[in-house]
RNA sequence: GCGGUCGUGCUGAAAUUGGUAGACAGGCACGGUUGAGGGCCGUGUGGACCUAGUCCAUGAGAGUUCGAGUCUCUCCGACCGCACCA
């Protein structure tokens, strides 16, 4: 018999769907819509095995719905602007366009082998001026929305990069590309005004029922609501009063406060710049480059100034003010109160600095002995020394009790504050996406006019090594509009920007007018299940659910809320490490298994360190390339292995073995093939039995709840026990239809994840290829015999196999006469029975 | 520090959501086939004991329940996210 040649099969069916357009698809009214989706790829050389899972998961569950009879839409596209393609160009001397188009096309070409059903028609790159014109329409849309700011700020400079970082783009402070440590610069940046929709990015998570949850923790978290107030407080010196604002969570411990913070970025310090200490301390304060642990837990700073702060509450009181490190310029007002007695991080500063730390809130309404000293009180309790706010229960009277006093005295308001800042979205880079402004002799910002879009991003043969090459083009930066002479924006778009939109366009990917076609994106969005890893979980999908409502904002036509209905975020590919004697990492492809010890190839002496497994890495040399997987084992097996060991949300470790024994099942799925071809031409007259009926139905509803539960790994194990049984089974005598009946159904269930195999099955033995998704028999399933647990006292006694929906005295008289059981019932009162039907009973005595 | 997820054989993992713990796979062992190796096929594989059977087993300990891997509490450990957020 033939071995299975997935080589050219494979190739036979990529070619077919390529040819027939097999999953190119269009808007059908009669058909319901799957918008199926996996996070597009940065183009950056080759696809990795995260892109081979990935797109797997997606696959399959694009498949699936496809063969439902969803009308499924399933696209694919480029990320293709962003730093790599700029750094790559600098190394190699060429065009950062060139670069990243010779990636896309190897990475489609490698896409391809792996039978993905995408609608290749549809593929988008967000580099191309087709793509980006429409971005920047969309800038000029939110400037005229209100939702697009320029601002002066301190930013993230990454001093490698020569680029502005956005704060998700800081790790551990340092820059999440170069890794360089990260400067504080200010300069004039581009902003969206994603706070103006934090109140609704927080609330609408809680429609998002198909999302993971840590994911909507995370999102929470990051939005960061807090409630609390904003209070004024008088602070003088001898000659000047000023007012400054502090917002507090805490009102209720306003009688405690003995020191007043403000951060060294506050409009108040422009007093102290000629002051020398102040200097100094302030740079002092403003060294980066330990993590943030670090920073959180640093030691408290701060710099006394002869400024006295008047506790509004109590005029009398009079307290010093500091400038102090741990004070956020961007977080309230960049000014706190300090009531050491209950914030352990102010009671730091007391103590060190010597402050009174007066005790406001006791745990018993009557401990008169009860004081804070050296750790803060932050529990619940009762108000005290704190003159008409005494008595009151903590939190929840006194914080109420207080703002309301603050609102009558006109010194403070109830406020709700976000920790979300605004995005800044201003690149100071070349490729990438350029910003449609410019900007007259004033320095004036002013828009593109629509016609003059797209704002063509240059040709530049070579790049300086530093900076953005955009500002040293000065034929290009000039620009005429209605005979006055015009400077352009030099900045670039942030590339989160590229990615918070594609979805959109992959409903009208080719509509030259707008950024999407109105009726095609009321059809096909919002996307049903997105798909991709948890890295993403903050920055690209909020940012995605903002633009969504910057678009729909003030528009009459597009009112969509969210643009993801389902998220799956599916775990990492891992691999062990190795390392020589050397201490220096060692690729899988330079070792081998040599009487079961791991050596080196090249000297078979030399013993490798086998390290723990991690998450595929070129530092760590861990990684397997897919496409010589591809060229070993085949699409459907490199499929098959990287859904089958472990569940998609959670990591999964690849192995030698693991894609050996896939390739092999699939070898032995052929030649049960090749046996129920034959068994089909013998057409036996009558069927021994309705076993292969009966369990291809219990099959199928496995498969159907394991793939709407994603439980993949599950599913895979459902094709090796399907197998087993065929194996067996199909020796016995059936009739031809019975055998095609079961068989093609089973085939269908595996075209989700090994669809070359699968067509090529159906296809041979003329079972026809556009089947629809088979749907159980729920009478088959319930056979009228059932097995029975018997328990007693709570514990497993036996099995017994009797009719469905028995009674349960019935069931009694059969178990009594069950020796083996029976023995723990005889001598012994029955106190209780407890009896679920066709499952269990557990008999107490 | 705050928030979250999770602890099941030698390993990856199943467990109809409170009802037979360990499906399926890997690894290993033994047997068959083969001149040998590989491959393929078969069998076994949580632990203990007084081994036709019985008892113990889901990180540890308690609790709820007829019944707990699943629910509740305490502790231990691992991983992830955020981090001076007032």
């Amino acid at each position: 018999m033939d071995r299975y040649n997935f080589k050219k099969i494979e190739k036979k069916w990529q070619k077919y769907w390529d040819d027939n357009k097999f999953f190119s698809t269009k808007i059908t009214n009669n058909k319901k819509k799957f918008y199926c989706l996996e996070m597009f790829p940065y183009p950056s050389g080759k696809i990795h095995m995260g892109h081979v899972r990935n797109y797997t998961i997606g696959d399959v569950l694009a498949r699936y719905k496809s063969l439902q009879g969803y009308n499924v839409l399933h696209p694919m596209g480029w990320d293709s602007f962003g730093m790599p393609a700029e750094n790559a160009a600098r190394q190699n001397n060429l065009d950062p366009k060139t670069w990243t188009e010779k990636n896309i096309s190897n990475m489609k070409s490698q896409l391809k082998k792996l039978g993905l059903s995408i609608d290749w028609d549809r593929e988008i790159s967000t580099c191309t001026p087709e793509y980006y014109r429409h971005q920047q329409e969309f800038f000029l849309e939110l400037y005229d929305k209100g939702l697009v700011y320029q601002k002066e700020q301190y930013v993230n400079w990454d001093p490698i990069d020569q680029t502005v970082l956005a704060n998700e783009q800081v790790i551990d402070g340092k820059g999440w590309r170069s890794g360089a440590i990260v400067e504080r610069k200010k300069l004039k940046q581009w902003f969206f005004n994603i706070n103006k929709f934090s109140e609704e990015l927080l609330e609408n998570l809680n429609s998002l029922d198909e999302w993971p949850n840590k994911v909507k923790i995370m999102q929470k978290n990051w939005i960061g609501k807090s409630f609390g107030c904003e209070i004024s407080f008088k602070i003088n010196n001898s000659k000047k009063v000023h007012e400054i604002k502090c917002f507090t969570t805490r009102p209720d411990t306003l009688f405690g406060m003995s020191f007043l913070a403000l951060s060294v970025d506050h409009p108040i310090a422009k007093f102290y710049e000629k002051d020398e200490e102040f200097v100094k301390f302030k740079k002092e304060c403003s060294k980066v480059g330990t993590t943030e642990e670090a920073i959180a837990s640093a030691e408290k700073l701060g710099f006394k100034t002869e400024l006295l702060a008047t506790n509004p509450l109590n005029t009398k009181i009079k307290v010093p003010v500091y400038f102090a490190n741990f004070v956020l310029m961007d977080y309230g007002f960049g000014a706190v109160f300090g009531c050491p007695a209950h914030d352990q991080r102010d009671l730091d500063f007391a103590l060190k600095y010597k402050l009174n730390v007066q005790t406001v809130v006791r745990p018993d309404k009557n401990d008169n002995y009860f004081t804070v000293k050296d750790k803060a009180y932050t529990g619940p309790g009762y108000i005290f020394n704190s003159s008409f706010l005494d008595g009151l229960k903590c939190p929840e009277e006194s914080i109420i009790k207080t703002i309301e006093y603050l609102e009558e005295e006109k010194i403070g308001n109830k406020k709700i504050n976000f920790r979300l800042k605004d995005w800044g979205v201003s690149r100071q880079r070349y490729w990438g996406c350029p910003i449609p402004i410019m900007y007259d002799e004033n320095n004036q910002p002013h828009k593109v006019p629509i016609d003059k879009l797209p704002v063509k991003l240059p040709e530049i043969t070579k790049l300086e090594t530093t900076g953005n090459p955009l500002d040293t083009l000065t034929d290009w930066k000039e620009i005429n509009v209605n005979g006055k002479k015009y400077v352009r924006e030099t900045d670039t778009l942030d590339t989160f920007v590229d990615s918070s939109w594609y979805f959109l366009r992959f409903c009208s990917p080719k509509n030259n007018k707008y950024g999407f076609d109105e009726e095609e994106v009321k059809y096909w969005m919002p996307v049903d299940q997105y798909i991709g890893g948890v890295e993403h979980a903050i920055l690209h999908l909020l940012y995605s659910r903002f633009f969504m409502m910057a678009i729909s904002y003030k528009n009459e036509k597009i009112n969509i809320k969210e643009p993801f209905k389902g998220l799956f975020t599916q775990g990492m590919v891992c691999h062990e490490t190795y390392k020589n004697e050397n201490g220096d990492w060692l690729s899988p492809d330079e070792i081998e298994t040599f009487n079961g010890v791991k050596v080196e190839k090249r000297d078979k002496n030399k013993i490798v360190k086998v390290g723990p497994s991690e998450s595929m890495s070129k530092s760590k040399k861990n990684t397997i390339d897919p496409e010589k997987i591809i060229e070993n084992y085949g699409a459907d097996a490199a499929r098959l292995f990287i859904l089958s060991d472990s569940p998609p949300e959670k990591d999964v470790q690849w192995s030698d073995e693991g894609i050996n024994s896939s390739y092999k099942f699939i070898q032995k799925l052929w030649l049960l093939n090749q046996k129920i071809s034959s068994e089909i031409l013998k057409d036996h007259e009558s069927d021994n039995g309705d076993n292969l009926t009966k369990r291809t139905n219990q099959y199928l509803k496995k498969i159907t709840d394991n793939l709407s539960s994603f439980s993949y790994n599950v599913l895979i194990a459902n094709f090796h026990e399907i197998y087993s049984f065929l194996v067996k089974e199909i020796s016995n005598k059936y009739t031809k239809k019975t055998i095609i009946d079961n068989y093609s159904k089973i085939l269908i269930t595996m075209i989700p994840v090994i669809p070359h195999f699968a067509y090529e099955c159906l296809e041979m033995n003329d079972f026809g290829i556009n089947k629809a998704w088979p749907n159980y028999n729920k009478k088959i399933l319930e056979s009228d015999r059932v097995e029975v647990v018997v328990q007693v006292n709570g514990k497993k006694r036996g099995l017994v196999n009797v009719e469905r929906n028995i009674a349960e005295n019935k069931l009694m008289e059969f178990i009594k006469k069950q020796k083996n059981i029976n023995k723990y019932l005889v001598d012994r009162k029955q106190k209780k029975i407890i009896f679920i039907q066709n499952r269990i009973i557990n008999i107490i005595n």
